[in-house]
DNA sequence: TACGCGTGGGT
DNA sequence: TACCCAAGCGT
């Protein structure tokens, strides 16, 4: 076996992002003098919190295009932005997108520094520091869950997170470059995301094959070691799915705050332990379809039970508002909501 | 510090 | 089926 050489390099890992890095749409080529355009940095990396690249790509396209600056985004209307949202999760993270890119757009572009971009809507210290490194070419140290699980088995951390995380960022910024510092960001996160990953990691063909300590002592797929996750409770809940004769769908905008904040989606219960009693959200002969919508959230599972009727077109309201067939789009509809669309529409279509 | 906050894919 | 996980942030 080859010695251990106790210490990793930045440029180590330059050598091998300059030929294996991801092409992505978002992303200026390794090494290239232009930078990337701070708009479509801050998109992806917004995009990305807690999401899969595959999940991102075509978010990112359809955003881009229909919203090509910042802006552009900023003059966008709030339920256009949301809609667009729909599936792709954590939807405070679009109500504070298009907060951030109003207040950008009024400062006339985005901060360079990482005290600015840290003090807008929905920009943490990872994402700031991702732009600052990646957009303006800042030494600022980028650590998400990539560069901790790939500085947990460099440097042998055995202490589980989060309460490694401040021992992790230390390992990460003593790494961090003077130079190409972003592209340095990218090339931590693309080894996470293709060599070291959580289970099955390719220390074989891995540029910091050498240094690894975890890999030296053969735990490297077991770190990061985890503290224990809760259990998830399951919730019971119904939703109402009323359709117009005209073909015009009842829905409803949810309160901007909490679970779905801000989305569109059928008019219900609470979700609660106990199946809840609750009020129609119009008079009309509703039915309970013999499915259940399965779903499950971070914390909890939810059991929904839909049920249907058709409405009259004079039926007064209680709840929500009529969306017309024609604006009616299922993909603008959380995921939940969309299963439940998806198991009542038979009902509508039935003669 | 711990929790609330989505979803889809992999095993 | 039932986990686990993915470029975190706000409170």
């Amino acid at each position: 076996m080859r010695d251990r050489d106790p210490v990793a390099k930045s440029a180590d890992l330059l050598e091998w992002y300059d030929r294996h890095a991801r092409v992505l749409p978002w992303r200026a080529p390794p090494g290239s003098d232009a930078r990337p355009d701070p708009y479509r940095v801050w998109l992806s990396e917004v995009m990305l919190q807690q999401t899969t690249v595959p999940a991102v790509k075509a978010y990112f396209h359809r955003f881009t295009l229909q919203w090509p600056t910042v802006q552009d985004l900023a003059a966008a209307e709030d339920a256009d932005v949301m809609a667009a949202w729909a599936g792709l999760g954590y939807y405070a993270r679009a109500r504070n997108l298009l907060k951030c890119a109003r207040e950008v757009a009024a400062m006339g572009q985005f901060p360079d520094t990482l005290e600015g971009l840290l003090a807008l809507p929905g920009i943490g210290p990872y994402t700031a520091a991702a732009i600052a490194a990646i957009a303006f070419g800042r030494p600022e140290t980028v650590v998400d869950g990539n560069v901790e699980r790939v500085m947990a088995r460099l440097h042998a951390v055995e202490e589980p997170l989060p309460a490694a995380k401040p021992a992790l960022v230390r390992h990460a910024r003593a790494l961090t470059p003077a130079t190409r510092p972003g592209d340095h960001a990218q090339a931590v996160m693309d080894l996470g995301a293709t060599i070291c990953t959580p289970r099955n990691p390719a220390c074989g063909i891995c540029p910091w094959w050498s240094p690894c300590a975890a890999r030296d002592l053969g735990i490297a797929a077991d770190l990061p070691r985890k503290l224990p996750k809760k259990e998830k409770p399951v919730r019971l809940g119904i939703v109402y799915l009323g359709r117009r004769s005209d073909g015009a769908w009842l829905l409803e905008t949810r309160p901007a705050s909490g679970l779905l904040g801000g989305m569109l989606g059928w008019p219900g219960s609470d979700w609660a332990e106990a199946e809840p009693l609750a009020m129609p959200p119009a008079p009309g002969d509703w039915q309970t379809l013999n499915g259940e919508v399965r779903h499950t959230f971070t914390h909890f599972h939810l059991r929904l039970r839909p049920m249907v009727a058709r409405l009259t077109p004079d039926t007064p309201i209680r709840r929500g508002h009529f969306v017309a067939a024609a604006d009616f789009r299922a993909a603008h509809l959380p995921t939940v909501m969309r299963k439940a669309w998806t198991m009542a529409r038979p009902f509508f279509e039935d003669a």
